[in-house]
DNA sequence: ACTATGCTGTACCAATCGGTACAAAACTGG
DNA sequence: CCAGTTTTGTACCGATTGGTACAGCATAGT
């Protein structure tokens, strides 16, 4: 019972990495069954509805990283600066400084963004939204906080796609570095 | 003679369409049958080497819309201000008001990118070079012009991620404008 | 030790993939 | 009107796609 859980979580990490990879129609069985070691009869037994279950599995965790080690942070944080540095620190070991993709990004490009709207939308304003009320408690006001929260995860993903592009992680540590910058100059625009 | 050359040509906008809506990997040949109205015969007169070829010749017609609409302003126009007027004007119209998509972004993401590695690298450290030496000339030091057209350019890409995955085009919009007022301030920083 | 359930590999399926071959059609220059 | 070339549609190719069926193995509960 336990095992079966564990089982079916542990095959998360290579699904998202081959997600990230290939996109969602680019991910193919047969390369699945290959990373993750398993035979389609185990996948389907884990994922019955097959790949479009993998997908909102991996979906899932993100969100839930996201969660734990962003939102929820930036959401508690007493110190709001504090809950902000975290976010940052995150998105550097959650991108591997640069040398991963976002993995909502690449599904919201193409037309895979239409099978998994709900998922895709709520991950950026969730994150956008949480981020303002954030920058909003350390002294923006409303509206430069809004834009500024706007800024940040816009320019992260950004970075991601120039590092990726120009296969130049340093790229995307200098974005980050710049963006943190301006979450913390309090007169804003 | 003539004829040949503007038909392979007219094929152009429709093959980077589906290019930008399913990637390269998702673009199949049935649907450029479909969207072209023309059989595979001819897309294969056209394009010996089939969807490589094709997708050569749509980042080719790219790259020269770039040079024409946003580099050589940035590069000549005497006022560097005007030039960097004309790119976001030019940027906001290429992407439809946030409402379309960056091709070469798509393909910078998944594994496609090896595969046009050199066109997908030029396309982003083209265009951050000239309008660093821009900025650069309208006033910014080396340092903060370099810095500022790496946010600005990643900032555009990142800006219409979030515009799609929210479909939510005003984003992209207000993205720009802020972006515009970036490259403006003297200081810089 | 026996049974029930969880898990796995393999064989197979129709559909679609990108690409090729080629003959008929359309057009062009003389 | 004819000859030569460009353009086109169609039939076909092997390979791969996501998904299903199912029999066999392992494991766990009693």
């Amino acid at each position: 019972m336990a095992g079966r859980i564990a089982a079916r979580g542990d095959l998360i990490p290579a699904l998202a990495e081959i997600f990230r990879e290939h996109g969602f129609a680019g991910a193919s069985l047969s390369e699945i069954t290959e990373r993750t070691g398993l035979g389609k009869g185990s996948l389907y037994h884990y994922f019955p509805d097959g790949k479009e279950e993998m997908a909102k599995a991996v979906l899932d965790d993100v969100a839930n990283w996201f969660e734990n080690n962003v939102f929820a942070p930036l959401r508690e944080s007493k110190d709001p600066a504090a809950g902000i540095d975290q976010m940052f620190r995150a998105v550097v070991s959650f991108f591997h400084s640069g040398r991963r993709v976002c993995l909502v990004g690449t599904f919201a490009l193409d037309e895979t963004r239409d099978r998994f709207a709900a998922e895709v939308r709520s991950y950026f304003t969730a994150w956008t939204e949480v981020l303002a009320a954030a920058l909003k408690r350390s002294g923006f006001d409303t509206k430069s906080a809004r834009e500024t929260a706007e800024d940040v995860v816009a320019g992260i993903q950004g970075a991601l796609v120039l590092a990726r592009a120009q296969n130049d992680p340093a790229l995307y540590m200098r974005a980050i570095k710049r963006l943190r910058q301006r979450t913390r100059i309090t007169g804003a625009g």
